[in-house]
DNA sequence: CTTTGCATTAACAGAATTGTTAAACAACTT
DNA sequence: AAGTTGTTTAACAATTCTGTTAATGCAAAG
């Protein structure tokens, strides 16, 4: 009986699980207006009955996939920060691949985000509360071990937000603009993996300049 | 007779302009997926009919708007290749300072210009075959100017579409992002244009930096 | 003054899309 | 075997949105 009752389960899950999966295509494809309820529920193999039958409606099922992904956003902000054990310079150069490596691996991901934090503005206040916190101490945490650096003479004294940003943009950017670079690009960009490669190399170039470290 | 008839021309320029004008808002706004022809003939005044009268369907209203957001877009890009006529460095400058007045002037351009292509790239093979050309050229002639530079060891050799990507990047990242950042930004970016300022200066300080050139 | 041609409106039509419901079904319990 | 519970399906309902059409208005030209 334990036995059934988990198959049982295993069986749902699986259909809300395929659902799920197809949903997040769906969505980070096209975002919520280009999202079709129907075509999610091809996609997933159900009735599209099932999908309300599952989630209620479109908005509910979008919802469990903007906080998921917005979750994995902020985890991979939080990776740029680096390991605060290492020395300064270590922990920016670590902090830039493991973001890039990230973002890599969720290319569609800062796009969806950015886009649905543009139109909805509104759902993101509790969230942001909610973050803020986190990324302030780490923040503030980064800025100290930079002064001291600098007053050491190791590096640059520069500002830990500013920083970020530079960060973020040569990461992002790279996979948010890549079907607008890769045309006139030429071969460039032709080998995606070598792309990357280059790219995630220049990027740490790019910030270990910044902040005058030597390589 | 001719003055009947300009003012008859300049109120249907009226009508068809102001819907122009009421849809790029939209479409800059929403995209084409959330855009909806009703809002845009009544931000426009007028009934709906009439912009079916005057552009037949969303589609061909949502092409002129792109066309001419698209030229801004490229337009945009080649002013980023700076003055031939400077020296390297400050031809590459004053080109990232171009470039990013021109993005804060149109802030919406890049991400716009950037999900349309996602989300229908046949539309733009054309586009850019011919913008290719002139991209080509303009970034051979800066990679030369660069390798010259570098021979008389005035700045580090450096690929110039590597260099270009940085600059994009950290120009157009800015505002894409803007929305994302500024609740986690604090005081930074609480005053728009001051931020802006400084970022500004910041975009040029990292790729100054990044090509060794002395500030 | 009537005709001609474009502009404008209101009402309508069609399609797509989200969401609901009632009935059938399947597995398990008693 | 009858009942219970949660799952699944097919058909339907409602709305929203795009696009059309037929009638009306209106200014200029003959």
């Amino acid at each position: 009986m334990l036995n059934s009752k988990n198959m049982e389960n295993k069986e749902k899950q699986n259909k809300e699980q395929q659902i799920l999966t197809a949903a997040e295509q769906e969505f980070l494809a096209k975002g919520y207006d280009g999202a079709r309820t129907t075509s999610i529920a091809k996609a997933a193999g159900v009735t599209h009955a099932m999908l309300h039958y599952y989630f209620r409606t479109k908005e509910q099922l979008f919802e469990r996939i903007v906080d998921s992904k917005f979750s994995l956003m902020a985890q991979s902000m939080i990776s740029a920060f680096g390991n605060p054990n290492h020395s300064i310079v270590e922990r920016i150069r670590g902090g830039i691949g493991l973001h890039f490596d990230f973002i890599a691996d969720n290319p569609q991901l800062p796009l969806f985000v950015i886009n649905e934090i543009i139109s909805r503005p509104e759902r993101y206040d509790i969230l942001y509360s909610r973050m803020r916190g986190i990324v302030d101490s780490v923040y503030a945490n980064l800025q100290r071990d930079i002064d001291l650096a600098a007053e050491r003479g190791e590096i640059e004294r520069i500002d830990a937000r500013m920083l970020f940003i530079s960060i973020m943009s040569l990461n992002i950017f790279t996979f948010i603009a890549y079907p607008f670079m890769e045309p006139i690009m030429g071969e460039l960009m032709a080998d995606r993996e070598a792309f990357l490669e280059a790219r995630k190399a220049e990027n740490i170039a790019t910030i270990m300049c910044r902040i005058k470290a030597k390589e």
